[in-house]
DNA sequence: CTGTGTGCAAACTCTTTGCATAAGT
DNA sequence: ACTTATGCAAAGAGTTTGCACACAG
C-alpha cells in the first residue's frame, strides 16, 4: 500500500459509502468483502469519523435492516483493527470503543454520557515525557480529557 | 472536612502502616476501621504507591492471613475512592485500577504485562487543550503512555 | 443493643469461543 | 468445490447485588 493516485474514476470522495468502494478497501486489507462486512463498514465509513461500541454498531446495523450477530460484529471489529482499519480506544470502564479515525489524534470522554468526541492530533501537545524504562519504547501516548457538566 | 493541620500528635510520615494510623484514617473518611478495612488500607499505604486490580488486592490479603471476600474488596475499593483516598484509573481492557497516589500524575502502562507505573506529576505538561464544548469543564486530563517491548 | 459491614452465592454485563451452516471466490 | 465467514448459544472474565449473619460503637 503505497502510491495510487487518488481513485480517479468517478469520486473524489477519500471513502466513498457505496458497497463497490468498501469492498475495495476490505479487499485491499485482505477481508473477504461478505455482506455483513460491508454493511458495518458502510455504517462504520459514511458519517465520517465515529466512535462505536459493539452493541451500538449492532443496533445500528439492524434498525438499517442489516441482519448481523452481535458475535459478528465483536469479530469483524477486531479484524477491522487488526487490518488498520480502526483504533480501539482504551477508556476506564467496561465497554470498549473502536475509533475510525486512526491517525494520532485525543479525546473528550463525556462522563456520564459515555460519549467520546475527537480532539484534532495537532491540538494538544504533551512534553516531558520521561525516558521509558530499559526493555522498553512507547507505542502510543493517549490522551484523554475527561469533562463533566459544568 | 477542611482545616485541620498536619497531625501534630505522634508522627511525621505521611502515612503510616499501623493500625493505628491507619484507623484514624479511616475514622476520618466516615469509614468505620473495621479488620477488614484495616487491613486492606494497611496492605495499600504501607508499601508506598501502589496500583492494584480487586483481584490482586484480595490474593495479598489472603496470603497475609487476612480473610477477606472478594465481593468486600471490590466495596472497600470503591468505598475508599468515594472517600478520596484512592483513584480509579482509566486504562483500557478489562480489569479496573486503583491508584493510592490520589495526586495529579501520569501512567505508563507496560502492554502485555498489564501493569502501571507512575510519572511523577511534573514530568509532563500537556498544552494546546482545545475548549471544550458548551456546558461542560475539563474534570481531568489522563495521559497515558503505552509500552511495549523495544 | 443498633446500625453498619461482611460473606456468600447468584445475577449481570460485556466479550469470546466452538461448532454446524452459509456464503464468497 | 474449497475455504473462510457467520450465527447461535454456551462459556468466560470481571464486577455487582441481596440477604442473613457478625461486628463496631
Amino acid at each position: 500500500m503505497s502510491e495510487h493516485e487518488p481513485i480517479d474514476d468517478h469520486g473524489e470522495m477519500p471513502f466513498s459509502p457505496d458497497a463497490q468502494n468498501v469492498g475495495e478497501l476490505l479487499r485491499r486489507s485482505g477481508l473477504r468483502p461478505t455482506r455483513q462486512r460491508i454493511a458495518l463498514a458502510s455504517l462504520l465509513y459514511s458519517k465520517g469519523d465515529r466512535h462505536v461500541t459493539a452493541e451500538l454498531l449492532h443496533e445500528e446495523a439492524t434498525e438499517a435492516g442489516e441482519q448481523v450477530s452481535l458475535a459478528t460484529v465483536y469479530n469483524t471489529l477486531h479484524q477491522f483493527q487488526t487490518a488498520g482499519l480502526l483504533r480501539e480506544i482504551s477508556i476506564g470502564g467496561q465497554r470498549t470503543y473502536f475509533d475510525t479515525n486512526v491517525s494520532n489524534h485525543n479525546h473528550f470522554y463525556i462522563e456520564g454520557e459515555g460519549r467520546l468526541v475527537d480532539i484534532p492530533s495537532s491540538a494538544i501537545q504533551v512534553s516531558g515525557l520521561p525516558q521509558p524504562p530499559e526493555g522498553l519504547r512507547v507505542s502510543h501516548v493517549d490522551v484523554v480529557v475527561r469533562l463533566v457538566k459544568a
